[in-house]
DNA sequence: AACTTTTTACTGGTATACAAGTTTCTTACT
DNA sequence: AGTAAGAAACTTGTATACCAGTAAAAAGTT
């Protein structure tokens, strides 16, 4: 193998397994053994060993000595955990958000909600749009204007980080339910309307009630589709 | 989303590595080579790099290819957004705390927090006491019986799991500034307090202006006391 | 046929040799 | 002495060979 000056041959590599792991290319549970991967992108074992290391770390994957490398299942609980600290986090700072909230956050978070409310609609009759890719796009620049309209981005950084195995969840959810999108679109509004102070029912109420009602049904509904997906 | 892994040869060697950062045994700016450390535990330098590999994705080395490895220096920005996200995240559940609260969640508070005081009187008039880390078992045990409250011990084991940037902070703070630990232990105080119903002030509001600013302080004064350990 | 033993093929873990880039010291020249 | 070219001593990245343990297929035994 020609060695092009890289400081990310290995780093090139974890990228594209990671991405073929949360597109489900690589799906939950298969067997991914080094030398598979090593003649697949034409490398030795050795940078294929560095980039699972970083994939175990996010347990995207799970290595068991002398037996094999494995897609890891989906854990539904760490799951619903991840989207309760995300959840915590971000009620945490709606108040203050809603007393220095600007003419341009404003702005920002009406032209993306509608936004998603005209992709919903868009979805009933065109059935080609990718609706899921889209989406996820909006919900992404919706929260991070969230925080940053209180110089807080770095929360939203961080949750990203811890999000990969939410991301595969996400994956198999929007393709498949556009319930589900409708009901984030409805958060969404609910907390955006909270902010403008056109309601005052804090959204954590509803979170717990209906929104977490519906995570868990979601879940429960993929767990029949997908078994095998999870643990 | 702690890496439970395989305890292995590298393992071992990856969390002796991590102790001794945090430790400052290997200091923030050192130069930590693959082939001294092979020689040091007496082993390949492959399970050296398994172990580097996974001190990296945790931020506490800083591998720079063809030059050398370094452990990092404490990234004082991260520090503070580690700890506003920590507060977040504990703020967030204190009213569910309070109306949740049991007997026995609140004898343990009281007790927790007894120990705490007492501790800061010992350390007055005996020199020997390891208050460091007496301190900061105590410290443990607080929050995570705050969380266990409300069946959210996983958000604890989350917040230790980032930590790692965070816990050498906290070893050169307590270690010589027992003003630190006095506002500490007041925290925790206000905070039992509170789910007590004791006092009515939301404790957020006194982590925004004198404790985070007991932090800067904090840095500023560490930062100047140790130059080279700081980003 | 059913059970036990052995072989064989595969896995990840480790050690080692070499490649390629950076730094530092040495050497040669002015 | 001062400067610049060059060799040598580092560094991490990668490839490869071998080791140890697993599991399933193959062979042997009853």
């Amino acid at each position: 193998m020609i060695n092009k000056a890289n400081d990310g041959l290995s780093t090139r590599i974890y990228e594209d397994i990671k991405q073929k792991i949360e597109l489900f290319e690589f799906k939950p549970g298969d067997r991914i053994s080094e030398t598979t991967l090593a003649s697949l992108y034409e490398v030795s074992r050795t940078p294929i060993k560095h980039s699972l290391t970083r994939l175990e770390n996010e347990e995207l994957i799970v290595v068991k000595p002398q037996i094999g490398t494995f897609v890891s299942k989906i854990d539904t609980k760490h799951v619903h955990e991840f989207f309760t600290i995300r959840m915590l986090l971000e009620v945490a700072i709606l108040d203050e958000v809603k007393e220095n909230l600007s003419q341009k956050t404003l702005t920002d978070l009406q032209n993306n909600v509608s936004a998603q409310e005209q992709l919903l609609v868009d979805a009933e009759t065109n059935e080609d749009i990718d609706v899921s890719r889209v989406f996820w796009k909006l919900d992404n620049s919706f929260h991070k204007t969230i925080f940053r309209a209180v110089k807080k981005e770095f929360i939203w950084e961080f949750i990203l980080s811890q999000s990969s195995q939410f991301n595969r969840f996400r994956v198999i959810s929007a393709s498949n339910d556009i319930d589900y999108l409708r009901t984030k679109v409805g958060e969404h509004r609910q907390i955006m309307e909270y902010i403008m102070g056109e309601v005052d029912v804090n959204p954590k109420e509803s979170y717990q009630t209906h929104l977490f009602g519906q995570l868990d049904s979601n879940i429960d509904h993929l767990k029949e589709k997908y078994p095998d997906y999870f643990l």
